[in-house]
DNA sequence: AAATGGCATTGATAAATATCAATGCCATTT
DNA sequence: AAATGGCATTGATATTTATCAATGCCATTT
């Protein structure tokens, strides 16, 4: 599968085939079956990782051992704990598997040697980043300025796919409101 | 004032004298008066801008008129709409100064410019948008695992300056509560 | 086919937060 | 000094959302 990132790069990047090559040649699949951790919390995040096929989810575990879900991350996108990779400190997300998966792994070092020879990938990562923040800034922005429903609704537009691949439990973690919430949600929004 | 962006530059990265004497030849600094806006809803934003002195807040009006605030940014930090900058679209945020202000601009392909032949700059902007990444999820973070109190006392915690500079309402809005809840909440934690 | 486990749903109730309205307090302007 | 405007505070009430508990529905296992 490691095809799936290759294409994402020729699609994303201008990076030449030879230099494509030597991308992946430090890669290392991995594959992750359901429920399977990829990060625990407490424990450091040493990679930059690309989901080639799967879904999986980044969150957290409150004292009660409630749930939070940062994010969902399903082929062709990143997942990780950049902060922990940026300052070797323990992370405190965990990663798994909702589905059986395959990740693409390269290590911190593997990756700024890349970033640092080729200027058209350390482009691409960036890029990346940058789109990052800014979908993390328009989540702020749903926190801060819509109810339940609306900030479903705007899921629903933004996400379809994942509504039909995600339990509903983990869609309302992800938006911040109760199980019960969501679903009295539907069903409401079902009626009209 | 623009020596505290020449600082700035020196302390986060590792550009040369020359090539900050490049840098600084392509800025412009702007001032603006508490309450003037630096960018407009419906404008498109077209610089970098960085805060050498004063404070400005990012954010958005609704429906009825309620204001909710992305993000405040003071003295040695960014402002401006990355989204709108990237994609020419206009912006669905507007800027104002919360005090009289300075700031320094840096039109769009100039900043690319500096970029691409100044692999320092590069560098240190990428660091910077790493971290503003990281920032926007741990937020995120907080409005998903935290009540009202708990996202004000780590508010606290994490920008004790700005409690004294900003007016309460808009620390509210950031922490996407009302105006009369943060007023209680205060009165509550005092007592304790 | 029966049993199991994981969710989703639904109802009753509680808690958190928002809304509306009134008042008070300052700093700034006149 | 008086007037003004912008906030913050406080109280009463409404609304939203969470919590707790019970039930039901499927898919998977036995």
């Amino acid at each position: 599968m490691i095809e799936v990132f290759k294409k994402y790069i020729r699609e994303k990047s201008k990076v030449s085939e030879e230099d494509l090559d030597k991308i992946i040649a430090v890669c290392q699949v991995k594959r992750v079956r359901k429920r399977q951790y990829l990060l625990q919390e407490g424990d450091v995040w040493k990679y930059n990782a690309f989901v080639t096929k799967g879904c999986v989810r980044t969150y957290t575990l409150d004292d009660k051992g409630n749930e939070h879900i940062i994010n969902f991350a399903v082929e062709n996108w990143w997942t990780g704990d950049r902060e922990s990779l940026a300052s070797g400190e323990p992370s405190i997300f965990n990663i798994d598997a909702l589905e059986d998966s395959e990740v693409v792994l390269i290590t911190k070092s593997n990756f700024e040697m890349l970033c640092a020879q080729i200027p058209a990938f350390n482009d691409m990562v960036n890029g990346i980043l940058q789109k990052s923040f800014i979908v993390a800034q328009n989540r702020i922005h749903t926190f801060i300025s819509l109810s339940a429903e609306e900030k479903y609704l705007k899921f629903l537009e933004k996400f379809p796919h994942l509504v039909m691949r995600v339990p509903q439990g983990m869609i309302a973690s992800y938006l911040g409101i109760t199980p019960e919430t969501l679903s009295r949600i539907r069903n409401q929004t079902a009626k009209k």
